[in-house]
DNA sequence: AACTATTGATAAGC
DNA sequence: TGCTTATCAATAGTT
């Protein structure tokens, strides 16, 4: 339910800003294919999330749109030199800002790793320090969270393992109960009886060795 | 009035296409600037009319947009172009190259921030905790250094106006015995009777009148 | 992912 | 175009 209307501005959760990023995405999508086909227009839209992963939509053919567009927009440059030379600079200018935002990143990183701090300000670093907080805080949960479900599926192998042991042993008992009524048939100290008798001594020992092994790797199971 | 929901398909009228048109345009265009606020996305829409009239928004900067768009869609340029071309493909691959690591430090930056952690395995996320461990305790580190020097600083000043103010007092009170002395001479009541008064007073005076001031400043203080 | 109360968009009318 | 309003659509918050 929408409680309030919410305020245009970056949603600081980022759970909610990634559901809300989704949903809205595929309303803008929707919107704008309908906006298309109603009014007969040409329309590309281009979303890249905050993460860099691209959405598109076009109502035709992208690169067409984006040659379109170019034409529209270089109208007023008559000759091709100047368009070559404009779209030179444009890189340029596109690579310049990017050098600029890239330094910006790394200083960003810097800081929250604790270095080039000597010049910031008591507010500046108490701001810095909530955020590298909030950052420890999140790394821990997930952190947390994969130690929690690495070890329930570990407790969910070991009773599987118990049951399969107890059923194991189960199944052991009742083939030495079978064996015993042949010998009681047979009445004694035959050849058979031997042989019978040490194979159950072995698998007894079998077992008898997987159980301690599975109490060395897990010394309080319960 | 809405009667009942359009069917999105082309609106037959040309006067109520124009309108709506329009309305929608408008609509698209604030829905998307509301998605690259809210989430923080790099959003670009061009719409031709079908006149073919452009219309366009882009959170950041059109061009730089449709860079991006291109780089992203472009895996691989083709063969060496015409020795015209030489310079732009140059700028162009240096984007390319400029975009791919400030995506890469992008990334990093939100997971030392806690974001975009699902993937990592637990090896990574310890590496990850160690690393904003250095950080925060480097970034508490020089805040409490500047918190010590600024208390440090402040406790000197304090000391300065401590010696300060008792060097004013004895000054002041140096003044007053020699100002006594001449009264006594002048006068004819006992000297040392009224001097001890006239200190206790004025010590009682001055105390009233500080507390004057604080209430003044703060209207109700208790 | 599904639901729903609420805000937001907009078709029609003027 | 702009304004109004009844209605439909989108979606924020919740489960």
């Amino acid at each position: 339910m929408v409680r309030q209307k919410i305020q245009i501005k970056k949603i600081d959760n980022l759970t909610a800003r990634q559901v809300t990023f989704s949903k809205r995405r595929r309303g803008l999508f929707k919107k704008a294919q309908e906006l298309s086909t109603l009014c007969d227009a040409d329309i590309g839209l281009i979303v890249f999330s905050a993460t860099g992963k691209l959405f598109e939509y076009s109502s035709s053919s992208m690169m067409q749109l984006i040659e379109k567009h170019k034409v529209h927009s270089e109208r007023d440059m008559d000759s091709p030199d100047q368009l070559q030379f404009s779209n030179l600079q444009s890189e340029k200018k596109n690579c310049g800002m990017l050098c600029r935002e890239f330094a910006e990143k790394n200083r960003e990183l810097r800081q929250l790793n604790g270095e080039e701090l000597q010049g910031l300000g008591l507010e500046e670093l108490m701001k810095l320090e909530k955020i590298v907080e909030g950052g420890i805080s999140r790394v821990m949960k997930i952190k947390g969270d994969k130690f929690r479900r690495e070890i329930s599926s570990l407790k969910k192998k070991e009773a599987q393992l118990l049951e399969e042991n107890s059923q194991l042993k189960q199944q052991s008992e009742a083939r030495l109960n079978e064996v015993e009524g042949h010998n009681a048939i047979e009445g004694g100290h035959s050849a058979d009886s031997i042989t019978t008798n040490r194979s159950l001594v072995n698998s007894h020992h079998d077992y008898i060795d997987s159980d301690t092994s599975l109490k060395l790797g897990l010394p309080f199971p319960y």
